[in-house]
DNA sequence: GACGGGAATCGAATCGATTCGATTGCGATT
DNA sequence: AATCGCAATCGAATCGATTCGATTCCCGTC
């Protein structure tokens, strides 16, 4: 114990904590005997042991690093998320809940967790933190007991929106959804995948789209980037022949799939909105879209970031905060109009 | 102690960890019994404690997490590093050096650290690390003994950069550089804000285009982004009357700040290339720049990250990595001509 | 049949703090 | 002068595991 330098044992601990009452000369003599022994304070993993507490928040991403800091909502969020906890407390500590990353959630410190998402998969990580006592958060994505949820109207924008799609007139239309389920790569539609499907947020816009147009049918893409949006955006606008009419328009479930059908659209010589409607989801102000004002549901990413950041702060004082539900707000812009 | 349950005590351990031998048949009544008293493994606080172990790396980002997240290269580089850390291990801590944040720098809980950029207000941080057997490794940013270096050849890359523009008969050029310091708002570049300046690679890019154009001026932006590149090239492209010459080129010390730059250019009613080059760094994919080829210097980002997630892999297994250099080639593209 | 070797198990020490109750000492109150 | 109260300090218990050395037990060998 670097600490009996100065003469206590238990003593030091006050005059680093400064809980306690102890005098003015005792607490300098301790704070100059650790300078010269250099130590530099208590040891986190001892204080977190004894305390319980470790400053460190969990936030669980559903994709790899890569795939989630391209994602502009994501990004928004976990900003929302670090302004409302501060940088003094501790920090972010970056999980995945891909694969076997599951352990790490399990056997990693930290005191509370946002789930970026939240799907079957962590059906066990959850039990096991809330047996352990462990305040959770869930931005978007299944109701589990215990795990306080922060939401957005997605299957209400998504009707609303697919309702402004079919009064301009459109009646032959397309989705590109987001990914349905751990699966990431580019497929057709099929219900078989809409049964199964794990990811809430798709299958809640799917669901809103289908009120207007029950039977929608289209592409699942293999991730929420510009690139596979493109490559969905082809097929769907390239189809066989046979009986097969090409969308006047596309629902796309995100802003940065959007783009992508923009561009592929484009490549096939389609103007935008004249010859195809395009219309994404999230409001991301998405930069080397200039020619064009996407048509969108805007959603409050920082603030669900906020709101989740706020939970969980009251819930590790002891608090019990209400869930939260967001709204989207539809912006319309220059890439929806009616058919030719 | 929930292990008692079947029947030993640190048998349990054994039964969890898998470390020594143990029969079969109490493992599985060890594990039986802990499913039934829900217990789920080992408390990871106490783990860490007693193995001095905890499985996380912490991630010092010189920035708010808003701002470093919006810049590609922080993510290439971020990404890079997880890629080699893997999941299992355990996961990344974000943690930031922008002022208070320091205390959790030297509060929280990790093994080993990377410091995207490393300034002299990390001094304090990196000396308790020091003391506490840490493995630090800095990407670029000021050397510390002790801290193991990723560096990129700023210097260099800025020079043949500059020599390019030199060589296309450019000499009327003006720089528009990444923060120097703590300060984010945009400046004129002044020698007295280079003399006391603590970003190492702004410093380094900026002494490397001094190598070709001596008395180099310019402006510095808020941060490394489009927008603050816009208001920087605003301001050295709209200048005063007088003796002054609008530049025919200018150098950006980002891929950011020189899209921002082109679009200042642009709404002024000047064309690029044709009556202004402009080069940037990093040779980041920036999508919104569909009509122009950025030329720039390419650095390899997630090959940094990837390095420092290795080297930290070889310093908690004890061993002893060479620090690693990596250098940047030149694309030429299309924002660069001779000058009208 | 005694002994050596190895596997399975247990007890106790340890990791480095925090915390709570107990003790000491000193000045004020009556 | 005895008592009370309060502030300062200390010891010991605790947080929940891991780890190391010791002990037991069983089996094979000479």
């Amino acid at each position: 114990m670097a600490k009996r330098a100065g003469v206590s044992a238990s003593t030091a601990s006050i005059a680093f904590s400064g809980v306690g009452s102890i005098s003015e000369a005792t607490r300098e003599r301790i704070l100059r005997a650790a300078d010269e022994l250099r130590y530099f304070g208590p040891d986190p993993r001892a204080r977190s042991l004894r305390q319980g507490r470790s400053g460190i928040v969990g936030v669980v991403l559903e994709d790899r690093v890569i795939h989630s800091f391209r994602d502009p909502i994501t990004i928004a969020v976990l900003d929302g998320i670090s302004q409302e906890l501060g940088n003094e407390n501790g920090g972010m500590l970056l999980l995945t809940s891909t694969g076997m990353g599951e352990s790490s959630i399990q056997s990693a410190v930290f005191d509370a967790a946002v789930f970026l998402g939240c799907s079957p998969r962590l059906t066990r990580s959850i039990e096991v933190m809330r047996q352990r006592n462990i305040p959770m958060v869930a931005i978007e994505g299944q109701h589990f007991d215990g795990v306080l949820s922060v939401a957005l109207d997605n299957r209400e924008a998504a009707t609303r929106l697919a309702q402004h799609v079919y009064d301009l007139g459109h009646r032959d239309v397309a989705v590109v959804t987001l990914p349905m389920d751990a699966v990431r790569e580019l497929r057709a539609l099929t219900e078989v995948i809409v049964a199964d499907a794990t990811t809430a947020v798709s299958m809640e816009r799917l669901a809103g789209a289908r009120e207007v147009y029950p039977k929608l049918g289209g592409y699942v893409a293999a991730n929420s980037s510009s690139d596979d949006g493109f490559a969905a955006g082809l097929l769907a606008l390239g189809g066989a022949g046979g009986g097969w009419r090409r969308p006047t328009a596309i629902i796309a479930q995100s802003d940065l799939l959007a783009v992508g059908v923009i561009r592929a659209a484009e490549s096939l010589g389609l103007r935008v909105p004249g010859d195809l409607t395009v219309v994404g989801f999230d409001g991301a102000r998405i930069e080397g879209l200039s020619d064009h004002d996407l048509t969108t549901m805007v959603q409050p990413a920082t603030e669900k970031g906020r709101a989740a950041g706020r939970a969980v702060t009251e819930l590790l004082a002891g608090g019990h905060p209400p869930d939260a539900h967001f709204t989207c707000t539809l912006h319309l812009g220059t890439t929806s109009a009616p058919p030719a």
